[in-house]
RNA sequence: GGAGAGGUGUCUGAGUGGUUGAAAGAGCCGGUCUCGAAAACCGGUGUAGGCUUUAUGUCUAUCGAGAGUUCGAAUCUCUCCCUCUCCGCCA
């Protein structure tokens, strides 16, 4: 959430910033609960000044054995008020936080202003598509002919986006799997194996509640909720602890698998890996300095390009513009690998800084070297990557005209074998 | 799941209704001493919010969370959460 002194102060850059992203504006009621919420205080600290200074006396009056009656008695009608007015601050205060949750982060200056996927920018574009003298095959065709990866029996098991690998293709995803955690580990990223079902808390620390509700699956009896990312699990390690500025910034990278209920439809997305309820992502989160967020979302785009350069293949990376990025952020990088299969983009990595917009939510600070009060950290993270649509663009960039897949030489000592058929 | 014990500041740990924001010790920061360090000694050391003459200022809140009793709650009552011990179940 954004800081309610930092709205008091900019209201008009709230307000476009908002715009910008394309969201309703309530700022005006925000301020004016703040303004209700500034003068009641004031009313009632007065009066439980009164009370505490009036106690104190006959607390005094008591131990001088004392009569303290009078005083007593005066303090009836201060108590029935300080009550009252707490009542409606209570109040206040509810719907105020509530509103201040319904904010969204506003963006860094440097993202340009849209909302149409035009309007995002193609900042790199690295590799090219394979030249081949055969039709290529989308990825379903190829892993169901080699029998890497079952829908059916998926959908017989779970339903649709629930799908088998078997064999090789089981084999694969886990080298990648550990391709990618050992590769996050040599850039300095701690290995966290984080619980797969979170509370509320720690959902709404991350921002996925109380807007996104929908978008996770639940357990109602337990109230806990299915991963979506391990961004809320491992982001929420630090919620409500103030580090040390020496430890900063602290990286971390965890495999887990992602559970999205995707409610309703994507079109084109429905077939093969394109969209799946469920998911293996690799995910990086960073806590920083807010000083240097910027350069750790540079080389943070970098750790996860870097993996998709050391697989060979080709994507692009698109800054997105302001329509395009989510509540949270405040500027994003999406990474989008080449499906030679389906001539289309994929997008396996999604790269953001999301300044002290989490961290306030979640309570995470940071003491400045010396003196000096805690201030909030900065989080970023970024997938590295999601696993699907890796397999994807892997096996079709890699196929022969056999309908064989060719290995790349990085999975090899992950995979033990060089082809898969 | 059943029975019992308990949750206090960065940590250990006192504190069962009235100068307790909270003893004591440790840690940390600053200082004295020292060539330097250690030891010793002295001083300081939570967080959040409000107000204003923005200050070695002041007020409010905060002892797991929430509600209650009371003039007054870390201390009493209730609900919830969590931890520990024993029993049961179990990968």
């Amino acid at each position: 959430m954004l800081d309610i002194k930092f709205i008091r102060e900019h209201p008009d850059m709230v307000k476009e910033g908002i715009l910008k992203k394309g969201a309703g504006n309530n700022i005006d009621e925000v301020l004016n609960l703040d303004l209700q919420r500034r003068e009641l205080l004031q009313k009632v600290e007065v009066l439980k000044n009164k009370r505490n200074v009036v106690s104190d006396e006959i607390g005094k009056l008591k131990r001088e054995k004392k009569d303290a009656a009078t005083a007593i008695s005066q303090m009836d009608e201060v108590k029935t008020e300080i009550k009252s007015i707490d009542d409606e601050l209570a109040v206040i205060e509810k719907s105020l936080n509530q509103f201040l949750l319904t904010i969204p982060n506003i963006p860094h200056p440097s993202v340009p202003v849209g909302k149409l996927p035009t309007d995002n920018q193609e900042i790199a574009k690295w590799g090219e598509a394979p030249v081949i003298d055969f039709k290529p095959k989308p990825h379903w065709e190829l892993a169901e002919k080699l029998d890497i990866i079952d829908f059916e029996r998926g959908v017989k098991i779970s339903g649709a986006g629930f799908p088998l690998y078997k064999g090789q293709g089981a084999q694969l995803q886990r080298a990648l799997i550990n391709f990618f955690l050992d590769e996050a580990a040599k850039r300095g990223y701690k290995e966290i194996q984080p619980p797969l079902m979170v509370n509320a808390n720690s959902a709404t620390g991350t921002g996925q509640l109380p807007d996104k509700e929908d978008l996770m699956y639940v357990a109602t009896k337990d109230e806990l909720y299915l991963v979506p990312t391990a961004e809320v699990p491992v982001t929420n390690i630090h919620r409500d602890e103030i580090l040390k500025e020496d430890q900063l910034p602290v990286k971390y990278c965890a495999y887990t698998p992602c559970f999205r209920r995707e409610a309703g439809s994507y079109g084109k997305d429905v077939r093969g890996l394109n969209r799946l309820h469920q998911f293996d992502k690799v995910e990086l989160v960073k806590f920083v300095h807010p000083g240097v967020s910027y350069n750790e979302l540079e080389s943070l785009r970098e750790d996860a390009e870097l993996l998709l350069q050391k697989l060979g293949l080709h994507y692009h990376t698109l800054l997105m513009c302001t329509g395009d990025m989510g509540f949270t952020q405040t500027k994003k990088y999406d990474l989008e690998v080449w499906s030679i299969g389906q001539q289309r983009w994929l997008e396996v990595s999604s790269i953001s800084n999301f300044e002290s917009f989490q961290a306030r939510r979640m309570n995470i600070r940071f003491r400045p070297r010396g003196e000096g009060k805690p201030e909030f950290v900065h989080t970023l993270n970024g997938s590295a990557l999601a696993l699907p649509r890796v397999v994807a663009a892997l096996i079709e960039h890699y196929q022969t005209p056999e309908g064989k897949v060719i290995v790349p030489k990085v999975l090899h000592k992950y995979t033990g074998f060089e082809i898969i058929g």
